[in-house]
DNA sequence: ATAACATTTAGAGCTGGCTCTAAATATAAC
DNA sequence: GTTATATTTAGAGCCAGCTCTAAATGTTAT
């Protein structure tokens, strides 16, 4: 039911360091300090540490993690801004996703590739030039 | 056939200034430059920003893209090298993607929790202490 | 030819997210 | 009770990846 930032840190993977710093950033505001001044991380806080993993994992940056926070503890005349943000990271999670599967297919190809070459001794200079000018018409247009 | 930095900053998304960063970091060693000392982009030049964009984009850093152009470089000797690394980044792109879709699964459950919470004016305490005890089991075990 | 704009260089500065230090205090193990 | 280990603080340091500056030179439009 407590826990030490120790014993946190050993846990989540997080340094101590971290912890301290994240708490620093106003992203840990409900760990309880004891009677000489040491923190006690609650299941709530385990919570937050879920939560904060979650969104700085999609990409979100510390700040915008906080103001998540603030607006949870503001409280319930927040509650539509708290789900429009996680609408808008769900959104930007699937673009993301997108982008992942495309960068997928092409390390995909290049393996395709550097098997062949590896097969032969070396690139194939033509199947390299016919995905180079791919790339140069999808940027720069026909 | 040649592009001017600004064209292809325009182009790519980059600024001239990220583009001079990565030439000077070695991660674009085939721009060539003309007789006034201009950069002059070509075709492969687009070819290798798009690489880079892709293995950025999955997370390794500039170092490890530049390994990648060295070995390049350095000729077919390294094609079983390069086949590996992109062997390897294809599992940790694999990972990656795992990752997002349990942070998506998330994600859609406090969207669902924030739409009810909308609805009745406050959060369900039980359904978010439920949503707490499972991810403390899951860290800190039973 | 002049004005407006683009590019060059070396190098400084910035931001985010840690990461570490030091010296003091607290807790645990024996 | 003494050693070993953990935690505290404020603040400095670090790293990746840009981002910007300044002063000089190049290019384009009229």
């Amino acid at each position: 039911m407590g826990y030490s930032i120790g014993q946190v840190a050993k846990k989540t993977g997080l340094t101590a360091h971290t912890l301290r710093y994240y708490e620093k950033e106003g992203l840990l505001p409900f760990v309880k300090k004891n009677s000489s001044g040491l923190r006690v991380f609650s299941d709530t806080d385990i919570g937050w540490l879920v939560m904060i993993e979650c969104l700085k994992g999609t990409g979100m940056p510390l700040k915008g993690i906080k103001q998540y926070i603030d607006w949870f503890i503001e409280g319930d005349s927040t509650l539509e801004k708290r789900l429009q943000m996680f609408k808008d990271q769900k959104h930007k999670l699937q673009e993301q996703m997108l982008q992942l599967q495309k960068h997928m297919e092409k390390i995909d190809y290049k393996i395709h590739l550097y098997e062949e070459a590896v097969k032969r001794g070396g690139l194939d200079k033509a199947e390299t030039n016919k995905a180079l000018a791919k790339e140069k018409k999808r940027i720069f247009g026909e």
